[in-house]
DNA sequence: CTTGACATGAGACGGAGTATCACCCAGTCT
DNA sequence: AGACTGGGTGATACTCCGTCTCATGTCAAG
């Protein structure tokens, strides 16, 4: 599978210089030293060929999700934090493909097919653990969402200024939106008033030992905001 | 373009009954009446016959977010209601394309690149709402994400069900959607305690005409809820 | 050695999408 | 009126993707 992979690697590189729509299937398989039947048995289509390694690491997302212990917050954080790190450990085919995508909207549109596999996958994941009935599903459907479009967002940043600070400010707003839809959602616990219509939702992030603790911290971060 | 889309329909059912890969575009072309020349400069693609709505709905919603003067909240709110209503208008095209995807995996895969214009257009919308730096630009590119994310499964559950209850369901889960991380991302106001570590998030829902009210109902929610 | 499962190659085929050329039929200029 | 022009259309040829069928090679089990 790696001397796979490394063959993928050479054919985008291929296709990068005689253009993706001038290069034949005919062309890639001699260049692969096989014939054009099996070329399309391995790789499927032309197009399957570009992203032949997401395959691989949407089996490997899958394993993790299916095996880790984590709560669901870290699960979903080092299931992002995977995906994206793979893309930085290979660079060279991450930046030949990204290269690659610019010449055509076909491997473009291709590309976003490929991220609502992984959207699907943390998708039903969610849903397993959290349940898909009422407010659940909608933290499933919408986290999923969310922070796939996040992955692809900083995804893209690095594509344009690859360095590692971009992992770690990542991490953070992965962190972050995790944190925001789970407590949004009350599903680590939230307390509204129950007198009349919503006043103040209070989401708790640490441990409370003491009510009026937390009203002296809403007193004084209110006082401060008042004009 | 009113009498191009109910052809369209048409030409939906007659995929429908004959097959997706079954029926070549000269088949299309001649019961549209047109050359298949015209067919390809008319549609695009035989794909793209299919979606040839969702064309007219984009431009619909670029206009009406583009025009709007509500707040970024109610405008996010009546632009996925905008496209979710004029599924449930069209029902007799929407449920025969569903019946249609249902036969070919390359049909769905073009469904999701659709909903990925839509969750383009929100972000790039939010972005010039909100500004693309930093937090607000996770805001924006997250919950378009969820938004559309929401929206699809929503649709989805009509799909199976179509009732009009679905189109409430959705407008809730869509305003608690845009609330949640609106409010969690601090960017309708939230405040927070300076002293230490985070202690307790308070978001504000309502006018606050007086501290201790929000201490008194902090209070009384936190007691009903401790042990 | 034979047999059967399996991977590969060779070649034919169907069909999508493109490009080119000719045509028609407005509206416009002389 | 007659010539001109340009956008929309049809006819046709062409490229190339992806599938299918059949022949061949290989390897392991019996």
């Amino acid at each position: 599978m790696e001397s796979r992979l490394h063959l993928v690697t050479s054919l985008i590189h291929l296709l990068n210089e005689r253009g993706w729509d001038a290069t034949t299937v005919d062309e890639l398989a001699r260049v692969a030293g096989i014939s054009r039947a099996t070329f399309f048995r391995v790789y499927g289509s032309k197009e399957d060929l570009v992203f032949a390694d997401h395959a691989v690491m949407l089996e490997r997302l899958d394993a993790f999700l299916a095996e880790t212990d984590h709560d669901v917050a870290s699960a979903m954080r080092e299931g992002l934090m995977l995906v994206f790190r793979y893309h930085l450990e290979d660079k060279e085919r991450t930046l030949a493909r990204h290269r690659l995508l610019k010449q055509s909207v076909q491997l473009r549109n291709r590309e976003l097919l490929t991220s609502h596999r992984y959207e699907r996958l943390f998708r039903r994941w969610l849903q397993t653990r959290l349940g898909d009935e009422g407010v659940h599903d909608s933290v499933a459907v919408g986290l999923a969402g969310a922070a796939v479009a996040l992955h692809n967002s900083y995804l893209r940043r690095w594509l344009l200024n690859p360095s590692l600070e971009i992992l770690e400010q990542f991490q953070n707003e992965a962190k972050k939106l995790i944190r925001v839809f789970l407590s949004g959602y009350n599903v680590d616990g939230i307390v509204t008033d129950r007198t009349g219509g919503p006043v103040a939702v209070v989401t708790i992030l640490g441990e409370i030992s003491d009510t009026e603790e937390v009203c002296d911290a809403v007193r004084g971060a209110l006082t401060v905001r008042s004009p």
